[in-house]
DNA sequence: CATGAATGAGCCTTCATTCAT
DNA sequence: AATGAATGAAGGCTCATTCAT
């Protein structure tokens, strides 16, 4: 389909990626210049790869997204539903509080990439049919949607981000939240 | 201490964090030469009355704190633990989905105005008495503390922004994050 | 209306149009920039003053069109209408030939300025209506429209650019030009 | 003196001038890059066929220069010397308007062929003469020379661009303007 | 011969902030 | 106090040309 790159053009572009990650990791926002300055190449050899910014940080994020739609696989084998709906969340949350290019591109409203967008629809599509099997079991409340999946999961990161730096502790945090939510989630008769 | 303010410099003040307001509305990123352009003053007058973008921002946000924290001052007044500090949490979300001046406020780590610093403590501190109340009379599951009420409505809040549009829906989705949580931050016995 | 200018504003804003009028003189595409720093003021002073460089190219021009304009008057005046039409075309033609600002001005599809598009439209019907006088008095050809007076100006002026350099001939060259055109255009039997 | 090309570069360059064409036809300036994707070949190759984008313009032009060239030949056969001067400017100007190739080439001051500088030079020598023998047979202003015939024949083409869109009645707006120009050429007591 | 990745100067434009008026 | 013109660093992006593969 694609040609493949050349040698050094692939050597180049994975360049790229990898300071791209290193200044998402910094809290810097992804400018190209940067980006270029850093690999110590010229910026245009930055654009031939990545149109956009947006692409760059699609494809920084890339790897954390195909890993997470293969565990939602893994997820949808499992014989517990609450316990796979449980822990493909807890697998989100943990990558989505690990890796800062994840937040962003999850929370875009429209994509750069086509895989991306694929990803994405992968990965609540699959939270979706999750859920559903939760519920069927009987464990869940009604009052939640497949459509609050994302968001929600986003809302605990973003909690984790307010709460503060401490990166040591992000993912303990990140932990405590979710299952915080998760206790919220089953269904249970609200005593009275 | 200070002195008061010329009328028409405290008109300008006023018609400048009007203006203000309506731009954070809008969804644009406070700049300073568009609030002097809405308001038909000029820059300096603008940088005069507040010096950054920051303490421009914060005196917009200030009246929904304000209120805020009048509200705490009821919730701690009230004689059921567990419904101070649900109702409590759920003004406090409901006022962040709708002021949009209140999420960066809420969720920056340092402060432009002196009242600023105070009042999110003086929240923080609400929150905190309010969590202390409601656990004394052993309604709250131990694993979430003080610390984490502010993460925790930022994180809803945003959650709702992820979730999109619909401006109408907004406070409604708030809602029913919020009870989903506080259904998981009752204490009670996991079923087995 | 417009509020004045301020003093110093206003002498950037000559010494800005006069560096743009030098560059336009010396064949250099119109840019910002050069212009700035040609002038030794900010590039943000140039936008300030000219949103874009074809606002600029026609603050260049304006004179020149404002010159022809008031001629236009005087023409129209005259009682002899093959002699005001000439003339009318002549002064035109000098003046485009003379003033480089004016072909890119004249020839462009849309303006910057209303200014330009008022002048451009008061000069169009301008030549249409002498060409109308100059027809009814029985001189001129059928087959000229006046919608061809414009692109007709702007040939001669662009046979003058190709013709070569020489500055000094530039205006006799157009004139012979235009006198070869006007002849053609008088109204006679056609020999056979 | 030149190896015959391999039969694929050949091919190549054949394919290169056409698309070339194309792109010039849309109205784009020619830009190696754009010609190079569209046949499906490397710049570099471009760069081998053609040094510059402007030996690459004449080249797609040689062939109308080539054709023009040839009228010449004929016309300069033709008994009589007003219609044969007439009718080799109308076909000039014909292909002018019709090929968007032929206005950046002719104009040009110093070529990048050779080859297109001897068929410039011939096409003037030829309308030269055509000229001279329209001329000789008494029937030409005289105040028009044999440099004037390149610019005017560039500046009518330019008035046909100018006057605007509709492709379809260019050649026709270019008969009347060449024919105005005509009447105007032939050398006739001025009435008083 | 062909390829096309790389280059990087250079243009465009925005915007936070200062300071003369 | 108010004004708003000026600043110029900074970032965005394009494109003609070269040269390693």
């Amino acid at each position: 389909m694609t040609t493949p790159l050349r040698r050094d053009a692939a050597r180049n572009r994975e360049l790229i990626v990898v300071a791209a990650r290193g200044l998402v990791a910094e809290g810097t926002a992804l400018q190209l210049n940067d980006v270029a300055r850093r690999v110590g190449v010229g910026v245009g050899t930055v654009y031939r790869h990545f149109p956009t910014a947006e692409a760059l940080l699609e494809t920084v994020a890339a790897p954390s997204l195909e890993a997470l739609a293969a565990y939602g696989e893994e997820a949808l084998a499992d014989t517990d539903p609450w316990r796979a709906f449980e822990t493909f969340l807890m697998r989100t949350l943990e990558t989505q509080v690990t890796d800062p290019s994840l937040a962003p591109v999850t929370a875009a409203a429209s994509d750069a990439l086509t895989r991306t967008t694929e990803l994405k629809e992968l990965l609540r599509s699959t939270g979706a049919a999750l859920l559903d099997n939760a519920r069927s079991a009987g464990a869940v409340r009604s009052d939640v949607e497949q459509g609050d999946l994302v968001p929600l999961m986003c809302g605990i990161a973003h909690a984790v981000d307010v709460r503060g730096p401490a990166p040591a502790e992000r993912v303990d945090t990140a932990r405590r939240y979710l299952a915080t939510l998760l206790a919220g989630l089953r269904d249970r008769p609200r005593p009275v």
